[in-house]
RNA sequence: GCCUCAGUAGCUCAGCUGGUUAGAGCGGCGGACUGUUAAUCCGUAGGUCCAAGGUUCAAGUCCUUGCUGAGGCGCCA
């Protein structure tokens, strides 16, 4: 193939290329008044405007400029005699590299709804809407890399096969070679194991925490950020079976450094997108606002998308303890009214309602909820002292809440004390044999340490304002969906 | 898994208390158009009303079951 100009580089470069010839492929987004190609190559919001001559093209070469068409222009770059760009490319030699018959193609020039892109998901990446997710969604993972590289953070990569069930984060999906309609049994008539492949039953991966605590007791700081798996029978827009979620851990750092770091992390990548990507995000507002227009107020977003983003990244996140947020429910107007489902107890746990009056209404941005009681929360997260004021035993844990979606971030200090991890597990029933070395950790140069997940599609969400996580990840998968 | 709502043309939807040949916009197709920007204008075709059963003289409309999707909740990131 000759050789090709980008349009982002067309579009933002253009001084030095007006009166060049070059040559530029892409999708045909629109062919107006027989005479404009509106050319989109997936490196720009914007398109390039092709002119054409019909009296210098081929008839039935033009008849074939449908929708989505993939061509190939070769002409000379002009300043644009219209009003909406600054150049457009005279097409002298245009050619179809892929048609796209529009009797059978079923994507069109025209907003369609998410729930019937969902089912061309091999097509929506050509639209706006998600050219403009997956443009994001890249500069979101780029960040996470380039902050914990200039942070000193070490990049590993944690199992995605595990032999471990005790991880504390629900259903996992089995991983095995047996043949399920006939699998080899025991005298017992259970499941043999021994003849699978790893000789043992394994799972995919819930968490990459515990094998993240191995190297943060070694390198110092490492994260992991890799796709997670949960066999949860979870219908909801914040939800995935498989999802990619960044586990940064951190040797020395105790709940409060934590807290910190997920703060600062948040808003270095909120950062990043305003920074990088303005016309993807304005194109996602302008578009959340279109989609409201027809909405009562009260549905609405407070904010705009970048308004938001800015009001993120400019203020603190609020921090309160489980208590606190306990008292401040109990004292609330839509508790003493009754407008809440469920009950604001000390000992239960803070339902979606809850949070997000925290986060919606009474304080309006992100919210650090810590010191929740040990009942409710996992076998490895460090006991807190008891507090006179408290009614019950604490651990330094803490969920990082957002508007809209919720919790982004779940993380704790790591019970570094053998005796009390061991009380822990068992009073958990969590089998110490299966950590064995995840004891030996505390046992051989141990040391307080802390850490944290974020959902990395929960951020993509956030900062792009989709309303479902199924519309930030190429193929979603859910339950009863794998296609693609 | 639970609750609520929806499924009618390629897409988005209208179709009233059941009543003859089921509608619109957009898209498609045919035509016009050399300065358009969601281009515009004229013409035109296009339907197993999700599926199966039932009630009725008569079902897109009512009932039952199932399937699919969405929203909310739970589980969590």
């Amino acid at each position: 193939m000759s050789k090709r100009t980008e349009i982002k580089t067309v579009l933002t470069d253009f001084d030095s290329r007006i009166g060049q010839e070059i040559t530029v492929m892409g999708w045909v987004r629109a062919f107006r008044s027989n005479r404009f190609i509106a050319l989109n190559d997936g490196t720009s919001m914007n398109n390039l405007q092709v002119v054409v001559d019909f009296e210098q093209l081929d008839e039935q070469l033009l008849k074939q400029v449908h929708f989505h068409a993939c061509i190939k222009v070769t002409g000379q770059l002009v300043a644009s005699q219209g009003a909406g760009q600054d150049v457009e490319l005279l097409a002298a030699k245009l050619e179809i590299l892929g048609g796209a018959n529009p009797e059978e193609y079923p994507m069109q020039p025209k907003a369609q709804s998410m729930e019937f892109l969902r089912e061309k998901a091999h097509f929506r990446m050509r639209t706006n809407t998600f050219s403009a997710v997956f443009r994001i969604r890249h500069g979101i993972a780029y960040a996470v890399h380039k902050y914990f590289n200039d942070n000193g953070y070490f990049y590993l990569h944690t199992p995605i096969i595990t032999g471990s069930d005790a991880e504390g984060a629900g259903e996992m999906f089995h991983v095995t070679t047996l043949d399920p309609a006939n699998p080899p049994r025991t005298e017992d008539g259970a499941v043999d194991y021994s003849q699978d492949f790893f000789e043992k039953p394994t799972n995919l991966t819930v968490s990459g925490q515990l094998q993240a605590e191995i190297g943060a007791l070694a390198l110092g700081k490492v994260y992991t950020f890799g796709p997670t798996f949960r066999a949860e029978n979870s219908n909801t827009s914040r939800h995935l079976a498989e999802f990619w979620m960044i586990e940064p851990e951190v040797a020395f750092y105790d709940i409060f450094d934590n807290m910190d770091l997920a703060e600062d992390f948040c808003k270095y990548l909120i950062n990043h997108i305003l920074e990088h990507y303005p016309a993807e995000l304005e194109f996602l507002d302008s578009r959340i606002q279109k989609l409201e227009q027809n909405m009562p107020k009260e549905q609405r977003r407070a904010m705009g998308l970048i308004e938001t983003l800015r009001f993120v990244v400019d203020n603190d996140f609020e921090r309160i303890t489980y208590t606190e947020a306990v008292n401040i429910l109990r004292s609330s107007k839509p508790y003493k009214k009754g407008k809440f489902e469920y009950e604001v107890e000390w000992g239960k746990d803070l339902q979606a309602e809850h949070e997000r009056f925290l986060v919606e209404k009474k304080f309006k941005k992100p919210v650090i909820v810590r010191d929740y009681p040990a009942e409710i929360k996992a076998f490895y997260m460090r006991m807190n002292e008891e507090q006179e004021q408290i009614p019950g035993r604490t651990v330094a844990a803490m969920d990082v809440l957002f508007p809209g979606i919720g919790e982004v971030i779940g993380g704790s200090q790591r019970e570094e004390r053998l005796d009390v991890l061991k009380a822990r597990m068992a009073d958990m029933n969590v089998p110490e044999e299966e950590l064995w070395w995840y004891l030996e950790l505390r046992k051989f140069g141990g040391c307080p340490h802390a850490g944290f997940g974020l959902g990395f599609e929960r951020m993509v969400q956030f900062i792009t304002g989709m309303g479902n996580i199924r519309d930030v990840i190429a193929f979603p998968r859910t339950p009863g969906n794998a296609e693609f």
